[in-house]
DNA sequence: CCATTAAATTCAA
DNA sequence: TTGAATTTAATGG
């Protein structure tokens, strides 16, 4: 890959991704920069989903910049939502190691550049580059706590406790812009994290409204009183940052 | 869970 | 930029 070109990717790396755990960030030489980079830069539209459940895993996505859900579908065919994903993460990691299949679904959520490794190729940067691997493995290590974390939320919190833990979810994860979460959900997606329906989202948002602590336009929802909404569950704060 | 109405969002002219 | 068409929210049974 010519120099030039290099420094062109690197400089859109930097300025995409302000974070210092960013994994393509951080490994950029090794994953963008090499002559062996096995790598394809996938751009998808909102709503398109790019994993398809029982799919054959032939690789991983990095997000390079953008919004996607990530869930698993249940028997009875309701949609669980396992996490929501932006810039530089990683995704489709759990099919990675044996298994042969997909087990989670991913659609984005806006338009969305995504960074596709091939197994292969990413199998080659593990066995001969320990620090990234000691850093995939943190990751690995922080997503089974994170998802150890959901798994009690969802058996022993009541469902307006997970309602709110979802929007602070939200709100820590994506952040205000003028007072409305800088993410525009459906209810049905709150409800398909928070493990509940989308009319039961829909009452709880109606008497948080009626208790001041959030305001709703539409998709729009702002969070008027944090800190109420984080004593309310408190009692269970066992969420790590995600 | 479903039906109805109100509201918001999208899309194309 | 508008408003008609479509989708989503809210409520009550």
């Amino acid at each position: 890959m010519p120099i030039l070109e290099n420094h062109l990717l690197s400089k859109e790396i930097a300025k995409a991704c302000k974070n210092e755990n960013c994994l393509v960030h951080k490994y950029q030489k090794l994953l963008l920069n090499n002559l062996e980079s096995d790598r394809t830069l996938l751009k998808t539209k909102k709503g398109q989903q790019f994993i398809i459940e029982g799919a054959p895993v032939n690789g991983l996505f990095f997000i390079k910049k953008g919004i996607v859900k990530v869930f698993r579908t249940g028997i009875n065919g309701k949609e669980q939502i396992v996490r929501f994903a932006n810039d530089c993460e990683i995704i489709g990691h759990r099919g990675f190691g044996t298994q042969e299949y997909y087990s989670i679904g991913a659609t984005t959520l806006k338009d969305t550049e995504l960074y596709y490794f091939s197994k292969e190729y990413l199998q080659k940067l593990l066995l001969d580059n320990p620090s990234f691997s000691y850093d995939m493995m943190l990751f690995y290590a922080n997503e089974l706590n994170r998802s150890e974390s959901k798994v009690k939320s969802i058996s022993q919190m009541t469902v307006r406790e997970r309602v709110i833990d979802t929007l602070l979810y939200i709100n820590r994860k994506f952040g205000e812009l003028k007072g409305y979460l800088n993410l525009p959900l459906s209810r049905k997606e709150y409800a398909d994290y928070a493990g509940t329906t989308e009319e039961q989202v829909i009452r709880i948002f109606s008497l948080l409204k009626k208790e001041g602590l959030i305001t709703a336009k539409g998709k729009k929802i702002g969070i008027t009183n944090l800190q109420n909404l984080k004593n309310e569950i408190s009692e269970h704060n066992f969420y790590l940052d995600s």
